[in-house]
DNA sequence: CGGTATCCTATGCGATACTG
DNA sequence: CAGTATCGCATAGGATACCG
């Protein structure tokens, strides 16, 4: 969505379109599976069966909606190739790489406050 | 949750531990109103009405859950003052602060590539 | 192997009402 | 003003089965 950061370099009905569209950007992404496949995909190209591994935990199904969601969004790219039995394969584009940057962050954050929250969680409980 | 960048620096048990644990830590945070209301936070102190004003259309339910959930896990901290009318204030601890900076970059990225989306999503249509 | 469809449960989340 | 509790609908998401 557009933060308070942004007002004022758009005219109205840009910041009303971009409003809602970045606020659905960020539905979709602010999302536990899509996280961790961007996070999954890394560098590498990786095939739909490779990532189901990857990502533990993820059903079929969940990998699926995600996966197309990703690609409606423009931030992976599918390739089919016509073999029996088929081999699909995704991987991060540009925008996409861009995005496993700033969640590479989220990981580090995570990484580094984990004790915090530990005890933290501890406390709140009694 | 531990990406593969960290594994190596922990022995068997506490990578068991800090997995399950992070992996929680990431499905509390990954979603959509956490984040929004760490975003609107900044650097400010809120009350629970000019949170709820801030972070545009969450509800008063969904906001006094996710509030109690970031207090738990040590990202926000609330101070009650015993007044009438009461007036609670909400403010974000130094693990809250740190995470804020990566999900700035979050609305960086969003800004960014608003119209690489736009496009890519007008093209995945036909 | 990768994808779609179906069914069913759990959870998200809004609306409303009640308390100190 | 801030918070809790309850109800009820809508969506998330697992399990399973079937198709190219």
């Amino acid at each position: 969505m557009v933060t308070k950061q942004f007002r004022g370099s758009l005219d109205e009905a840009d910041l009303r379109r971009a409003d809602s569209l970045g606020r659905e950007i960020f539905s979709d992404i602010a999302n536990k599976w899509a996280l961790l496949i961007i996070e999954a995909l890394g560098e590498s190209t990786l095939r739909f069966s490779e990532l189901r591994d990857e990502v533990e935990g993820v059903s079929h199904k969940m990998l699926t909606q995600n996966l197309r969601m990703l690609e409606r969004n423009g931030l992976v790219e599918r390739t089919v190739h016509p073999v029996v039995p088929p081999r699909v394969e995704y991987t991060l584009t540009e925008p996409g790489q861009a995005l496993r940057v700033t969640i590479d962050g989220l990981c580090d954050w995570t990484h580094r406050y984990l004790g915090h929250i530990e005890t933290s969680r501890h406390r709140f409980s009694v």
